[in-house]
DNA sequence: GCAAGGAATGTTAGTGACTAACATAAGACT
DNA sequence: AGTCTTATGTTAGTCACTAACATTCCTTGC
């Protein structure tokens, strides 16, 4: 039984259960009984119950993408630029969505997102300030352009028909005349 | 013993003891202890621990503040004018200087803030709904806006100099400018 | 004055997420 | 074969949070 294996089984387990009963009536010993381990190890392998769910390890490949941005735009068409090329590689939208889904009925999960979010603002602003942008305008930008993306992308995941590209894409275009 | 004093009491022997030891090294008994009272009369004021840091009453406000700015104003123009209104009141400046920071270092904290803006996020869209601007457009406006906002506020506590007023200030004016 | 009712709190005994310490089982490397 | 590493299990905790029930005190109607 690979450590891969374990990993992969436990978080198939955790959403199945979640999306029948809802976050806060599955415990994680149940997880780990439908994925044939225990607690322990669900532990081993992910941090927080709320992890299985909210595991997206986007942040760096949209840091570069930021970075790579003409230095002459501004600070907010540099992120929006950056964000949209990253956009183009997500897999798996099903998984996206049901996760989404997930959070966005769930106040803790919700908020997590937020915080993941919060991590991905630093690396932009980051991604901004090394290019010579100020330290506030950089975070500022930042904030505001994952705000709206959080936005749409809750929107999207409770409107079933709409498309994930399009929202993220028509998001970006809604805020991209700023400085 | 009034309910309302022993609210103020939990309150302030729960900030002196986290801003002293850190969010995670003081229990919710060692508060309670602090105050007087038992662990279960503090649930029955604060329902979680994180909520002692993050009670901030101004959702309503801000959301009358939107829906009374001038209908010909873009959905932005709208929440920047009705959060500058609402900002004005903000008093015991100091206070809420405490939290934020406590807060800007402490990740469930910091999601918590996030969980906050989520709520005033809908209140806002909700209120440009109902002035007929688009669901879509409205929460990824009211997103955006909250998001600068709330990087705006994470910097202003993280820099001992500045001026929460100023700070608030120059994030609406840098986003100002969108539809 | 006093009885009745409600508001604020206490006590006790849980559940469930998460951790630390230590044990074990199986394969890889020497 | 023996040792080391990797993945896991067991056990016994801590702590946030809840439910059920008891108590104390303050009011309010009589």
């Amino acid at each position: 039984m690979a450590h891969r294996d374990t990993h992969e089984r436990l978080q198939r387990e955790a959403l199945r259960l979640f999306t029948e009963r809802g976050f806060d009536e599955v415990t994680v010993d149940e997880i780990a009984s439908a994925a044939g381990v225990s607690h322990m190890t669900f532990f081993r392998h992910f941090p927080t119950k709320e992890s299985v769910v909210l595991d997206d390890p986007f942040d760096p490949i949209v840091g570069e993408a930021v970075a790579r941005q003409p230095a002459d735009y501004t600070p907010t068409q540099r992120i929006v630029g950056g964000i949209a090329e990253a956009a183009v590689d997500i897999e798996d939208v099903e998984s996206v969505r049901a996760r989404v889904r997930l959070a966005a009925h769930h106040p803790r999960l919700r908020a997590r997102i937020w915080e993941n979010n919060n991590r991905t603002q630093e690396v932009i602003a980051n991604a901004l300030v090394s290019t010579g942008v100020g330290p506030f305008h950089a975070m500022v930008a930042a904030g505001s352009v994952l705000g709206a993306l959080t936005a749409a992308l809750m929107y999207w995941a409770e409107n079933e028909g709409e498309d994930l590209q399009t929202c993220i894409g028509m998001a970006l275009q809604q805020i991209a005349g700023r400085s």
